[in-house]
RNA sequence: UCCCCUGUAGCUCAGCUGGCAGAGCAAGUGGCUGUUAACCACUGGGUCCCUGGUUCGAACCCGGGCGGGGGAGCCA
């Protein structure tokens, strides 16, 4: 017999057919004429009840060993369920305990665990409902991401991870080295990269933007979706010291046309989610987010909000005693700041516009009026910027002018000043962080929580 | 990196002014005519994070260290 998943079974007709079913128990419950097994393998939340009607024998002994956690092999029938709570169960005539999960050692009760705990077992967590939906959610949210890019004619461009440009000034990178660092440290003497691998020093990226950036100046429409590293030395619910990156780039686009991609892109995901993973959703709203689902179709029902620095900085200025740090133009958006003007003034996803270059990047493209540049952030309710991106400087003299006032080493940046030198567009870009994408859609609360094995400053296990 | 909170049974926590270590859940055993976070009864279960100090006496007070959480900064 063809062995069919628990999501598989639930789509056949309950008519007495046979079936096998091969998973986890999460609970058993036990009655005086018969045993309730709740079996579950990942392809959905809810559990396939098995019912063994007045075990004894062998198959007591069996159901005796599958305890919490135990895989098993269950045989049966699928029938109606005449009690409530599923329209459906198996009727099992046999059950196989695969491998045990002693219940004095097994660390997953059948009962609720802080996310703090399920933290230090991050080999178990997936087996728990909250883990299995946020995975199952990750999984779709990734291949919609391909889906709407593809669908809209982008080529998918693989960045490197190891980059020896040191060019990319997006925060502090982690080195990657070769070299004896105990025999170095010990030698006192200082280091010489001509002898590391890549005969320079190497680092692991922090953006594939630059890359990709080649490659829109060719295929035109272009994307990469991988992972990024910071060493910066960041404790909080948002940050990772390993995130995945989607970062479309668009030849001759400006930066309305950016944040149309964006609010598109945002809005299929969200839609994707709610239609795919309707199951998942509903327990996130149960039990993680109250609100959640409600929250997720008001941001299809209307455009988003958008507004200039500028505009915003007046805002925030009129309710100045509100805020811990008093706005003022020039200033870079505080956390309070970003939070006030998406949830109390936007109501919803708010594009903030045309920032003061100091504040942003060397490669945006700097605006007439000399002060701003064509920046746009993509703010959300809860935990502010999802989005951060921007048209790009296409004319080299400007471009050559900021790296230089900002004392970077024009030479780093030979191959990206090429780009303006060579046939240069007018072209714009974002980079969309997926674990923030994740909390947004799944109301998880920390970004520890919605990738499998999170790499933060002195957390690399497992 | 900074600020605040926190560390007690497998898990979540209580433990008052320093005086014999507690509860709920989980687990084990028994009961229960279909349970579904099952229910009822009973039972077992402790390096009170580590370390130094104060004290007749420390889970509790003080110093140092380590871990966890929340917030801030950096950003996606």
């Amino acid at each position: 017999m063809k062995l069919l998943s628990v999501k598989e079974i639930a789509g056949l007709e309950a008519d007495g057919r046979q079936v096998t079913v091969k998973g986890w128990v999460r609970t058993k419950r036990a009655v005086k004429s018969a045993v309730f097994l709740e079996v579950n393998d990942g392809s959905r939340l809810s559990n396939l009840q098995c019912v063994f009607e007045s075990p004894e024998g062998e198959m007591a002994e069996e159901l005796a060993k599958a305890g919490t956690g135990a895989s098993v092999a269950v045989e049966g029938i699928l029938i109606p369920s005449p009690a409530a709570g599923q329209r459906f169960e198996v009727r099992a005539s046999s059950c196989r305990v695969i491998g045990e999960a002693p219940a004095d050692s097994y660390p997953l009760q059948k009962k609720a665990h802080s996310m703090e705990f399920l933290r230090e077992i991050a080999h178990l967590r997936p087996r728990t409902n909250t883990f299995g939906a946020v995975a199952r959610v990750r999984n779709r949210m990734a291949f919609a991401i391909h889906e709407f890019l593809q669908a809209k004619g982008f080529n998918y461009i693989h960045t490197p991870l190891i980059t020896a440009s040191d060019a990319e000034g997006a925060g502090a990178m982690f080195q990657v080295t070769t070299l004896d660092l105990d025999r170095l440290a010990k030698s006192g003497g200082s280091v010489d990269y001509s002898k590391d691998f890549f005969g320079k020093p190497a680092y692991l990226t922090v953006s594939g933007q630059l890359n990709v950036e080649t490659y829109c100046q060719a295929l035109s429409r272009v994307y990469t979706f991988g992972p990024t590293f910071r060493a910066e030395n960041s404790n909080t619910s948002r940050h990772l010291s390993e995130f995945w990156m989607i970062e479309p780039e668009v030849a001759f686009a400006e930066l309305s046309d950016n944040m149309e991609l964006a609010e598109d892109f945002l809005k299929h995901l969200v839609r994707t989610a709610l239609c795919d993973c309707a199951e998942d959703l509903a327990f996130f709203d149960e039990r993680i987010q109250s609100g959640l689902i409600e929250s997720l179709k008001a941001v299809l029902d209307k455009p988003f909000a958008h507004m200039t620095y500028t505009e915003a900085m007046a805002i925030l200025e009129q309710s100045a005693s509100a805020f811990e740090v008093k706005p003022y133009w020039g200033l870079d958006l505080q956390s309070e700041h970003e939070k006030f003007l998406c949830e109390k003034i936007a109501g919803g996803p708010l594009f903030l516009t045309d920032y003061p270059k100091e504040i942003k990047s060397f490669y945006m493209k700097q605006n007439a009026d000399g002060k701003t540049v064509r920046a746009m952030d993509l703010l959300v309710p809860r935990f502010g910027e999802i989005i951060g991106g921007s048209e790009r400087e296409e004319r080299l003299d400007l471009l050559e002018k900021r790296i230089l006032e900002l004392g970077l080493n024009l030479d780093a940046y030979g191959w990206y000043l090429d780009l303006r030198r060579f046939g240069t567009t007018p072209h714009s870009g974002f980079g969309l962080g997926f674990e923030r994408l994740m909390l947004y859609v799944t109301g998880m609360a920390n970004i520890r929580d919605v990738i499998p094995f999170p790499r933060a400053p002195r957390l690399a296990d497992f």
